[in-house]
DNA sequence: CGCAATACGTACGGTTGCGTACGCAGTTAG
DNA sequence: CTAACTGCGTACGCAACCGTACGTATTGCG
């Protein structure tokens, strides 16, 4: 999966569920004009897709590959044969949509309430957790997009965390250095729906 | 149902799913500490609860009584066995589900990129929604922690809102006038929920 | 190799909303 | 009746972030 490669498109039928192996998908809400933010990430611990779960053919989302990787994919018609023919899969998969939505809350309240500081230790912490290496290949244009603000707020915010020892900055990428300190800056804007994903699926992140 | 009667608490077993009938209910995310705001409002259209349609048993949110009203209420025991038995409930449910998800997926929209007069705006119509008539029983104060912002924010954004002939103000309520020009303010923020909610299941609101 | 495009650094005034604080009015309780 | 409490109006300095803009460094491409 190549960076942008769109997964789902909002109002549009659901053709492909997929299932990131190594890449990183992000699900933008947008309002009818214009607005948009970022409401999840997902990565190899989740889909793309999850409607299907739900009962429904469109994506209320726009979902597209944010860093890239290998992800498997499986027509939507199959996939919902499978839902059917294994309930236990449905089962499992429902929770994964319960997370996904604890997420969007999260983000919400991060939104809310949340310095951009604190956001985007958030968003590189949940990124971080999603991918194998300590990179993060993303320019400042693009993080910028998915908090919701200014490209040179990220920026400036960017050289604090380097000089604080936390990133290593580079053109389009971001080295997550000091983790544990990067946590301490999203406080705890970060964690409850990482929590509540080892909660109901049994399943560790860097996290821990 | 009393205003302020908790429907679910965080991270609590769900023993009661609620259906309200008159009365409005708030669902609030929360953080590790402290950091709350409201993700979505429950009326007549949905429940509370849906945390046992995805097969979870506890629920991630804070869940009570923002407006008073009736509501029909069950056992979670009762529930379970009722979407065991009725694979067309929970087909239904799981898409009440997906309008909830998408609603709070719009909050996080609105409070990363919405100005308070247009997240208010939003927050009014919705409430409007919900209610029979056009009074909102609620303090400025309950007002503000649903949005995440001072009181006195609040306040003199209701003052504008009133001079501008939207909206009539007494200690405690507040009384919807002038709709469409409610809707003017809340722009595109208000309005998607609604629009998946009326795909979905089929169902006009005020706003239709 | 030179040019254009991309990505990042920086600056400045302006707006929004915060934190805090105080006063007043309506409402309830003794 | 009066005191306490709750809800609302208002004020002031301040921090965060915006909109806009322009400059510089790196990269890719012809």
């Amino acid at each position: 999966m190549k960076a942008r490669q769109v997964m789902e498109a909002p109002g549009k039928v659901v053709d492909y569920v997929y299932f990131p192996e190594t890449c990183v998908a992000s699900a933008l809400a947008l309002t009818g004009q214009d607005q948009r933010i970022e409401i999840a990430l997902v990565g190899c611990e989740g889909m793309s897709g999850t409607t299907l779960v739900l009962g429904d053919d469109r994506s209320p989302h726009s979902v597209y590959v944010q860093i890239p990787g290998e992800a498997l994919r499986m027509e939507g018609k199959v996939f919902l044969k499978l839902l059917n023919d294994k309930p236990e899969l449905r089962c499992y998969l429902l929770k994964f949509a319960q997370v996904f939505m604890v997420q969007a809350a999260q983000t919400a309240v991060a939104n809310g309430k949340a310095k951009l500081t604190e956001r985007m230790a958030r968003w590189i912490l949940m990124a971080h957790d999603r991918t194998v290496s300590d990179d993060v290949p993303l320019t400042h244009e693009f993080l910028a997009l998915m908090l919701g603000v200014r490209r040179a707020s990220v920026t400036v915010a960017m050289n604090d965390f380097e000089k604080a020892g936390l990133v290593a900055v580079r053109r389009g990428e971001i080295t997550v250095v000091n983790r544990k300190g990067i946590e301490k800056v999203a406080g705890s804007f970060y964690g409850v729906p990482e929590a509540e994903y080892r909660r109901l699926i049994h399943y560790d992140t860097r996290a821990g």
